[in-house]
DNA sequence: TGACAATAGTTAGCCAGCTAACTATAATTA
DNA sequence: TAATTATAGTTAGCTGGCTAACTATTGTCA
């Protein structure tokens, strides 16, 4: 993602103020600088699911499996829970699949598919995970006021919102 | 990135607070909403510049090109400016030249290396860019008070800050 | 000077996203 | 029932991140 370390300088600023005049600059690092901070939020995440061996991909997978009653669902569905298409599925379904956290079984009643099942290890993983997880968001989101944070999320909303005029 | 839409319902709650009793689901709510905007702000930016045929990573380069003098840098300025690996600039070069948008010119000093500079067509896709970028994030930053924006990074800022809980 | 260390860039292979094209199977409908 | 359409999943090839290992060249210093 974009690099906000090396913020433009007075006289960068001038080369492009002249050459498109309508800059409103201080709206431009303001929006810059909240995509690098989100950015930098989900780095973290990242960075510690890896200490874990997992990245988000996967791990959400094994969260969606947990959710089910009895831990198991079908690839498109998850596809279409996690918010990705169905060949990304299959490359996240094929990584768990041979670190043995999830396991498959077929279909007999509709050959075109099969189920997924969070395997003994898989839930063990997120028993590892997830209370560590859960401690470090709630130290981590404690830093600033509830009031605060639904502020913060309602601005941001309203930004997202916003964001159509990029449509 | 995590689908949001697929919120936790009552049972699932229940479930997950009861395997790992320590869950503010709160803070985790909260925090999960936060990646999501920032996400769908990020993936907003990305729709606009691939309406120009370019991705955040080609863009960026062409705007680290056109603030210098001479519109010219090398792979390793360019990468270590951008945030990103020397290895991933390769890319991203290679991508900008075959369209034509830089241009690449021996250095008889170094003959490791050799040193890229923005096109006269490079620069024509950032004249078509730039100005409706900039036209469509100050109409997007307008939608909340630059008072409201600078409570919004500070608070940003202080999550980021508290990110390291995750190292 | 000659060996070693540092630097510039590339390549290969991994992750994870996408679209488009494909196979196999199921479901619908003429 | 037979043909068509829809669905489930995979594959290939693109983007753009990464690390690790590699080549080529330059710089240093014993």
């Amino acid at each position: 993602m974009l690099q906000l370390k090396d913020l433009p300088d007075e006289k960068v600023l001038r080369k492009f103020a002249e050459r498109y005049e309508d800059v409103d600059s201080r709206s431009v690092t303001h929006f810059l600088n909240i995509l690098r901070i989100g950015t930098e939020l989900t780095e973290s995440l990242d960075r510690f699911l890896a200490t874990h061996g997992l990245l988000q991909g996967r791990w959400w997978v094994l969260i969606l499996l947990m959710r089910e009653d009895n831990l198991t669902s079908t690839p498109s569905e998850l596809a279409e829970k996690a918010g990705v298409t169905r060949a990304t599925m299959s490359g996240l379904i094929n990584g768990l699949l041979r670190d043995g956290l999830v396991a498959r079984q077929d279909d007999d009643q509709d050959r075109r598919s099969y189920k997924i099942q969070l395997t003994a290890a898989g839930q063990g993983k997120l028993d590892l995970v997830m209370p560590d997880y859960y401690a470090r968001v709630k130290a981590m989101m404690n830093a600033i006021s509830v009031q605060q944070r639904e502020d913060l999320l309602k601005q941001l909303l309203i930004l997202k919102e916003q964001s159509k005029v990029f449509d």
